[in-house]
DNA sequence: ATGTCACCTGGTAGGTGA
């Protein structure tokens, strides 16, 4: 079995290089961040007719999320229940006897912003609904953008992001509270190459000279662990014509 | 190098967010 998440930056841009990686990967479900599409023109006939099914949750400009499977995903469920958003950054559902969550986690913006204050709330929230959410449905998947670089060697250049956004003890801390809960890191369960990164931005040639980030995770529940077979970054599709700034992070289970 | 990309409003650019 093979699961994925993958911020796209836009899926009215990127769906022609979601399908394609679609047809390639073959993955049983695959989570998309940053849609930027309201419901209504969510391109769902496009994945239907590719043999996909599809649940969505979109508002207008920013964030929206999207869970794509070969199955119809059931007991779907949108945002953290209980935490009044507007922002649309969360859809779960159950496919293939597993509990797939896929989040847009905020960006946090500054340390000193609003937004870092909005970011620290929801990720509290998070945790509070996935605790409850273990009890329901132990083999849970949470993956998706978490923008969170858990450990400095997520991090191209530590010294210069020690405190900044998506480095901060406050989000690194409920990174571990996340591990608290039962979940475990997927991509560090093997050994990786150094200086793995999920997210390079699209200034500064980051991508060609490989400063990035590692902000994009799957993370399993007790129950899955010993099925995880392997887990990587596919880079490729960050090497395409218009890229997203992201690239995809899979995992794979045993059956 | 604050060097890009995507989207909005409202207009043939400027602002916001990432």
């Amino acid at each position: 079995m093979k699961l994925a998440t993958w911020n796209v930056n836009s899926l009215a841009v990127r769906l022609p290089q979601v399908l394609d990686w679609l047809s390639a990967q073959q993955p049983d479900a695959l989570v998309l961040q940053e849609t930027k599409l309201t419901d209504d023109k969510f391109p769902a006939a496009a994945l239907v007719e590719a043999g996909w099914q599809v649940v969505w949750h979109g508002q207008k400009t920013y964030n929206g999320v999207a869970l794509i499977s070969r199955v119809q995903a059931t007991e779907v469920v949108r945002n953290i229940p209980g935490f009044d958003d507007p922002q649309a950054r969360v859809i779960a559902g159950s496919v293939a006897g597993l509990r797939v969550v896929g989040g847009y986690f905020p960006n946090g913006q500054a340390p000193d912003s609003d937004k870092f204050v909005y970011k620290l709330g929801w990720l509290q929230a998070l945790q509070d609904w996935l605790r409850q959410e273990l009890l329901q449905h132990p083999r849970l998947v949470l993956m998706g953008d978490f923008n969170i670089a858990p450990e400095d060697r997520d991090v191209f250049d530590p010294i210069a992001w020690a405190g900044q956004i998506h480095c901060t003890p406050q989000e690194r801390g409920h990174f571990q509270a996340l591990l608290g809960l039962g979940l475990s890191d997927a991509f560090r369960i093997f050994e990786q190459p150094p200086k793995s990164w999920s997210w390079w931005d699209y200034r500064n040639l980051a991508f060609r000279k490989n400063q990035g980030l590692r902000i994009d995770h799957v993370l399993v529940s007790q129950p899955l662990l010993a099925g995880v077979t392997a887990c990587g970054i596919d880079k490729l599709p960050r090497k395409n014509e218009r890229p997203s700034d992201h690239a995809p992070v899979w995992l794979t289970l045993a059956d």
